[in-house]
DNA sequence: CTAGGGTTAG
């Protein structure tokens, strides 16, 4: 028996010292050993132990040195943790070293710099800080790879003063403890500092290489220092240096800012001479250039010649796909590729979901966040202010709900992009107070926390505490822009303020040298032309240095409608077939005056010139949140499965509101046709079925919420107005112009809009 | 095969 022992001990031996031999060898020769008991042979298991570090079986290798492993050794532990470490298993070189601590042993001063580059890759400051202790006790400290390691660590854990503390302890520092520490400061903004440091290691004598560059080049680059990057970079040419994959990716984001399509070329020409094109942070920022560029070419050559697997290239890919209007055929691809089983990031997701909510397409949004989880993609924070507009955009409030508290769950409280996302979102679903609650919880709001609040109680109607929070704004400090007047004037036009609204316009350039847009002008011709004041509406078009555009027409025209103005109605309506020839609104808006006034020929011609051009007017289109669902209603459109309820509800409550003195606005429908069909047509609007069908199925007191594609109609509001008091119910409904907030019979825009 | 740099999502 010994020598068939021996020869069987021999075979396992031979094998396991064999480097090429798969895994599934070296577990049938583990089964082997097992059944012939070797584990005492520390010959044969080590060799079996660097093979299953070698293929990354982390609870194998555990398992090894936990239970079998005689007598492990300092060197055994080295293999096992560099073969994690090249791996890029940080989590598991972490617990290989508590691990190895178990078993007695400490690491070396070679060994050390693997622990504090695992707490570095983790951002895990506590274990890094035992290191350092230990290193510090040990008298390895010293040691300058370590030290320049432990710098390294405090860097990565945004520990920067720690960094710097021990970086000024250490007695010599080279070239890549510097490189270190400026690419710390010039990541984290503080570029003037990287700047003074740069030229401090040189006065020290130390002279900058391609890394140290490089960190420099990639802090102008985030600080949104876009022509200082490409003079730096030109800079790093002149010195002598041949720019590697490094200095490319750095560089590339500054000349996408400043959209230079033929640098992008010049570089990706450059990229390919020098063989960088398969350096997946080069691809990555190639994609992107030409994405921003608009350049689907040279987005389509780079994509096609890469792996395209790979997801940082396939992200920007995906992304560049979606920004320049081709966000069907991102939605295409990514499914592809994730029916592929290509592993995608938290970033493909949220980019994914960012595009959509930029497309209008805000219930794909919803879906692709419950989707990302179901495959185990955790989201983050950037995740969730790009999915919160979402709920905003189509008032789903519970939805909405659920991802503040997901955000909260998942320890965010103090993000400015989720506070500013918030204040939007729960404006836009009608909760201008949990809006404004959650403004008061920003600890440090920014102009675009402080934009959304003004936009909020704007669309709100909320004119008073528009200008009040305007005035606080400014009492504490913060600087409105343009879009904070914008916001100001809407207000004041949404109630009539016309000396206030002066007052507003007038400052904005004076007092605070903000460029006035047509927005502002827009907002101006609105307030005007609604109160009546349609002449002075008028001239101001006329005086305004800028070319008007549709809004303003658009608005003058809408007001010459309220007011029954004729001739001004169709000077601006020439104007707006001149500018967007196709859209319906206006033809409608016009031929309602010519209806109203009678004039039924007119009528008749704009319905053919809108005829002849295929024109037809826009159904008009409601949303309500109901339970998770979000429910669609378009006038006319009776698929709707609860639709036969629907229109016995209905009936009844004309009843009831006829009762009550409501009158059908029969005169707000512009077909010439029978009194009793229009009453039809005014029953069929969506926002009318919209909330009849909130009122059936949300428990009695809990409010609706309702959003129009367009205006909401007179005879909608008025009748909206009757059901608040009927049913004893709240009614928000959110037009494209501003929010209604029915309550007792009453609207809170008090019939002005 | 034991220290430094980069890309893609708000």
């Amino acid at each position: 028996m010994p020598s068939m022992f021996n020869g069987i001990y021999n075979i396992i031996s031979q094998c396991l010292s064999s480097s090429t031999i798969t895994l599934s060898h070296a577990r049938q020769a583990h089964a082997h050993i097992l059944k012939l008991d070797l584990y005492g042979d520390t010959y044969i298991a080590t060799r079996l132990l660097s093979h299953y570090a070698n293929n990354l079986c982390f609870s194998q290798v555990t398992n090894l040195v936990l239970h079998f492993f005689p007598n492990p050794t300092l060197p055994s532990f080295t293999s096992i943790i560099n073969a994690f470490a090249r791996s890029h298993q940080y989590d598991a070189v972490l617990r290989l070293f508590s691990l190895m601590g178990h078993k007695g042993l400490a690491p070396d001063g070679f060994l050390l710099p693997s622990a504090i580059k695992a707490c570095a890759a983790l951002q895990a400051l506590k274990p890094g800080l035992q290191f350092h202790g230990y290193a510090f006790a040990s008298g390895y400290a010293l040691d300058s790879i370590l030290a320049s390691s432990l710098v390294h660590m405090y860097l990565k854990c945004d520990s920067i003063g720690d960094a710097h503390r021990l970086f000024d302890e250490m007695p010599e520092r080279d070239v890549v403890v510097w490189s270190a520490i400026i690419a710390g400061y010039s990541r984290r903004g503080m570029v003037e500092r990287a700047k003074e440091m740069f030229s401090e290691m040189r006065s020290e004598g130390v002279e900058p290489n391609l890394v140290s560059w490089n960190g420099m080049l990639a802090g102008f680059s985030n600080a949104g220092w876009h022509v200082e990057a490409v003079e730096l970079f030109k800079t790093v040419l002149n010195e002598g240096f041949l720019p590697d994959g490094s200095t490319v990716s750095c560089v590339l984001p500054a000349l996408g800012q400043l959209e230079d399509g033929v640098a992008a070329k010049q570089v990706h020409g450059y990229v390919i001479k020098q063989g960088l094109g398969s350096d997946r942070f080069v691809v990555s920022a190639l994609l992107d250039i030409y994405g921003k560029c608009g350049c689907i070419q040279g987005m389509l050559k780079v994509f096609d010649e890469v792996d395209q697997r790979e997801v940082g290239s396939l992200n920007a890919f995906l992304n560049g796909l979606s920004q320049n209007g081709l966000i069907d055929t991102a939605l295409e691809v990514f499914r592809k590729f994730l029916d592929e089983g290509v592993e995608l990031n938290v970033v493909t997701w949220t980019s994914m979901i960012s595009s959509c909510v930029q497309n209008g397409k805000d219930m794909e949004a919803l879906e692709l966040f419950r989707e990302m989880q179901a495959h185990g993609v955790e989201p983050n924070a950037v995740t969730i202010p790009s999915l919160i507009p979402a709920c905003g955009n189509i008032s789903a409030l519970k939805h909405g709900k659920q991802t503040h508290c997901f955000s909260l769950r998942k320890g965010i409280f103090d993000d400015v992009y989720v506070g500013s996302a918030l204040i939007d979102m729960y404006a836009k679903c009608g909760r201008i107070q949990l809006s404004r609650l959650c403004f008061d919880k920003m600890l440090d709001p920014n102009l675009v926390s402080w934009n959304a609040v003004l936009k909020g109680y704007a669309m709100h109607g909320k004119a008073k505490q528009t200008i009040e929070m305007f005035r606080i704004m400014q009492e504490s400090g913060m600087e409105p822009d343009e879009i904070s007047y914008t916001c100001v004037l809407y207000a004041c036009a949404q109630n009539g303020l016309t000396e206030e609204g002066w007052q507003y316009f007038n400052s904005l350039s004076k007092e605070h040298a903000i460029e006035t847009k047509t927005e502002h002008y827009a907002c101006m011709v609105t307030l005007l032309s609604r109160v009546g004041k349609l002449e002075e509406a008028y001239s101001l078009i006329k005086e305004m240095p800028l070319e008007p555009d549709a809004c303003i027409w658009g608005a003058l025209l809408s007001s010459c409608r309220v007011h029954h103005n004729l001739s001004l109605g169709e000077i601006a309506a020439e104007k707006l077939f001149l500018l967007e020839p196709d859209n319906p609104g206006n033809y409608i808006l016009l031929s309602n005056i010519y209806a109203s006034k009678g004039m039924w020929d007119e009528v008749d011609r704009i319905r053919d010139v809108m005829k002849s051009k295929g024109l037809r007017k826009n159904p008009g289109c409601s949303w309500i949140e109901i339970g998770n669902k979000v429910h669609t209603l378009v006038a006319g459109d009776k698929s709707h499965p609860q639709m036969q309820e629907i229109l016995e509800k209905l009936e009844k409550l004309s009843v009831e509101m006829k009762k009550c003195g409501h009158l059908p606005k029969t005169g707000l429908v512009l077909h010439d046709v029978e009194e009793q069909e229009k009453e039809q047509i005014l029953c069929g609007h969506s926002e009318k079925l919209a909330v009849v069908l909130g009122l059936l199925n949300m428990s009695p007191g809990q409010p609706l919420q309702v959003i129009k594609n367009l205006r909401i109609c007179g005879d909608c509001h008025s009748a909206i107005k009757f059901i608040s008091s009927l049913e004893g119910r709240e009614i928000f409904v959110r037009d494209t112009n501003r929010f209604h907030h029915f309550k007792d019979g009453i609207c809170s825009c008090g019939d002005y809009w």
